[in-house]
RNA sequence: GCCAUCGUAGCUCAGUGGUAGAGCACUUCCUUGGUAAGGAAGAGGUCGCCGGUUCAAUCCCGGCCGAUGGCUCCA
């Protein structure tokens, strides 16, 4: 008898096994928990249901929950429960398509007119529990073209008749479980016994396959978990996520407003700015120590320009323009051009190699307003860019500085976890194939010597030069891509670069766009979910608020605040006619790290008593100036 | 841009075919209070904008503007 091998939670595991037995026989044979805490199986790369036969594969890694490849086909089942959920609530209604997503799984359905309603939601949960309890087991049925177009014409089901048109007509799949059937290739659980929570979440529009001029369908969002309490911990998170919306902190700590007058276009208030301008002077100081000239740029500029660089080819859907003088000019969306000009007013030498210049550059994109999110989708933004212009031997040294400037200004908002992509090469490009070859070489070998693990996406470089991105993760683990690093091989010959090498010869220099916040709008939006507004000291807009007990120890701490205003600290005072209590009610609404309390006691003795938000802690009857020296220490930003 | 929902005081929201309310914030007064909201009074709105229906519209209808969620995850 044929053996097979079963890897499982860093096991492995031998069985006897016939080809023509199913997958779980085999688990189920050994004691393992096959259909519960294993859903699913990987051989070559591709997933192995467990109620397949065995076949010709020998190796077999098991599947749970914690396998993105676990979670795409227990949802995917979720989705036929909730359709069959559906249909007998719903029994006019017409099934389009059901896949899994990245968070979940969704129906598309026609329901001829009578959707369901937010409150319908529990009885379709309920319902799939029920339905999921008994439970139902997924059997494949290969089904021949004739046999699937006549079940859907008897169940008059246009949308699946036309899939089935279009799909060869030796793999039509149906999948059976309980009284349900559905067009379906898989792959799915072996039953339906692991779904034993799920929330029906939404319901949204959404057109058959895409398209505008279809019909509408209502599409049902949902989720499901193998236990309720992963659902409440998902329940809790997006909680949490809504209580960090930027949105409402922006508001809340009277950072930023958005107006009818200018939609997609942050209006910053006095402490949006001061959060802002800290962030910018952190960046810009480390910038000019590693080595980075700063430049400014006009941010209108004539269209020829603009056509030079391609951008009025390929990017006028999102370029504003405008006429001065008649003549046609364009608001700029990138900063690279205008980069160019500078670096063109000098006749560079190989030994000015590599020059890099940043930019706090500010852009106008015309994004749709259906996309516009507070402060994550705008129609202004300062992206935080540079231009490194390099010789092409001298690109992984550069890319190596830059991953590790990266790491850097990362760490020093606590994002300490992030994904690294390298795309590569598209079918479109332009360059020579050699030149790419030694630019991808040089972005890999950075990679490794730096030691990042890194995805790759082939083909999906830019068609210019290939680019590395950034993904950080926040404290709610949601992705945010961030930084990314793009070689170009265009723009320089487009824009008649050049340096004069050791040879004495003009050479195209190579060039590369990087941004590491990438937009300094987004970034506070990012930075204040990520801290739920509980900002760093050296970030916070107020860093110390400054509360006297009463009026009469007012001029004490106005004293006080000058002090502290005239060493560059971000100080408040308090001077409202309240109670101690109601002053620190406010500054805790205002999410401000540090008060300083000050009554009869402290200004007899010129001290002060200090609380701590965020450390939870209180100190009395500290010196003045050893408050303020270990204030200046505690506002100092990271190196 | 498309679909759905929404738009009432600075903010969060309630409400009605007969020209509008609460809490917080704001102003004034009382209170001078020691670690998460002291008390009282007052002021504040052409109910997003334009048009229509009606004796009468914030409410019903249409258009526009804006916001929110979704719209390339294809059995």
């Amino acid at each position: 008898m044929p053996k097979v091998r079963l890897l499982w939670q860093g096991a492995t595991y031998e069985v006897e096994a016939q080809p023509t037995e199913p997958l779980y026989a085999a688990i189920q044979r050994i004691g393992l928990p096959a259909g519960e805490t294993i859903l699913t199986a990987r051989t070559d790369g591709t997933i192995h249901e467990l109620s397949a036969p065995i076949g010709e594969a020998t190796t077999f890694e098991l599947l749970g929950w914690e396998a993105p490849e676990g979670r795409w086909v227990f949802w995917h089942s979720s989705a036929h429960l909730l359709a069959e959920a559906i249909l007998t609530f719903w029994p006019q209604a017409k099934l389009t398509i059901g896949p899994p997503i990245e968070q979940g799984f969704y129906y598309d359905i026609d329901f001829r007119g009578d959707a369901p309603s937010p409150e319908d939601f529990p009885k379709i949960e309920a319902k799939i529990l029920e339905l999921a309890a008994q439970p139902e087991f997924f059997v494949r049925k290969k089904v021949s073209k004739a046999e699937a177009l006549a079940y859907y014409q008897a169940r008059q089901n246009p949308y699946k008749i036309e899939l089935i048109e279009e799909l060869p007509p030796e793999e039509i799949t149906f999948y059976e479980s309980g009284n349900f059937v559905d067009l379906c290739k898989g792959p799915h659980l072996w039953h339906s016994g692991p779904v034993r929570a799920v929330k029906v979440l939404g319901l949204a529009g959404a057109y058959w396959r895409g398209d505008s001029r279809n019909p509408q369908l209502t599409r049902v969002y949902g989720i499901s978990f193998p236990s309720q309490a992963l659902l409440e911990e998902y329940l809790r998170l997006q909680a949490e996520a809504e209580r960090r919306d930027h949105r409402l902190l922006g508001k809340q700590l009277d950072l930023f407003s958005f107006h009818e007058e200018g939609p997609g276009f942050p209006f910053w208030h006095p402490k949006g700015m001061r959060l802002l301008n800290a962030l910018q002077d952190w960046l810009r100081q480390k910038l000019l120590r590693n080595g980075y000239e700063e430049i400014k740029t006009p941010i209108i500029l004539t269209q020829t320009l603009w056509e030079r660089s391609g951008h009025y080819e390929n990017y006028r859907e999102n370029m504003y323009f405008t006429m001065i003088d008649e003549q046609p000019y364009a608001i700029k969306p990138m900063n690279c051009p205008g980069s160019t000009i500078i670096y063109r007013t000098q006749l560079r030498s190989y030994r000015d190699l590599p020059l890099r210049l940043f930019e706090f550059g500010l852009v106008h994109r015309h994004e749709l307003s259906g996309v516009l999110t507070g402060l994550f989708r705008v129609r202004a933004f300062t992206q935080d860019d540079a231009h490194i212009y390099c010789t092409p031997e001298q690109i992984q040294e550069e890319i190596a500085a830059l991953l590790q400037l990266v790491e850097q200004v990362y760490a020093a908002f606590g994002f300490t976890e992030k994904e690294v992509y390298l795309s590569t090469r598209p079918e479109r490009y332009i360059g020579s194939l050699e030149l790419w070859a030694q630019a991808e070489g040089a972005l890999q070998a950075a990679l490794q010597v730096a030691g990042l693990p890194y995805t790759l996406n082939p083909g999906e470089g830019a068609f210019y030069g290939p680019k590395i991105d950034f993904v950080v993760r926040d404290s709610l683990r949601r992705k945010w891509q961030l930084g990314t690093i793009q070689l170009d091989f265009s723009m320089p010959a487009r824009f008649g670069l050049t340096y004069v090498g050791a040879d004495g010869k003009h050479h195209t220099p190579v060039m590369i766009h990087r941004a590491i916040l990438g937009s300094f709008e987004r970034f506070v939006g990012i930075l204040l979910e990520h801290t739920a507004g509980d900002l760093p000291l050296w970030l916070a807009p107020i860093q110390v608020k400054l509360l006297p007990v009463s009026d009469k120890f007012l001029a004490y701490a106005e004293e006080v605040w000058h002090l502290l205003k005239a060493r560059g600290l971000r100080a408040a005072l308090d001077a409202s006619n309240e109670r101690l209590n109601k002053k620190i009610w406010a500054a805790e609404q205002e999410k401000v790290p540090i008060m300083w309390v000050m009554g009869a006691k402290e200004a007899a003795a010129r001290t002060v008593a200090i609380r701590n938000r965020l450390e939870r802690t209180q100190a009395e009857n500290v010196p003045l100036e050893t408050a303020i020296a270990q204030l200046m220490q505690a506002v100092q930003p990271p190196a």
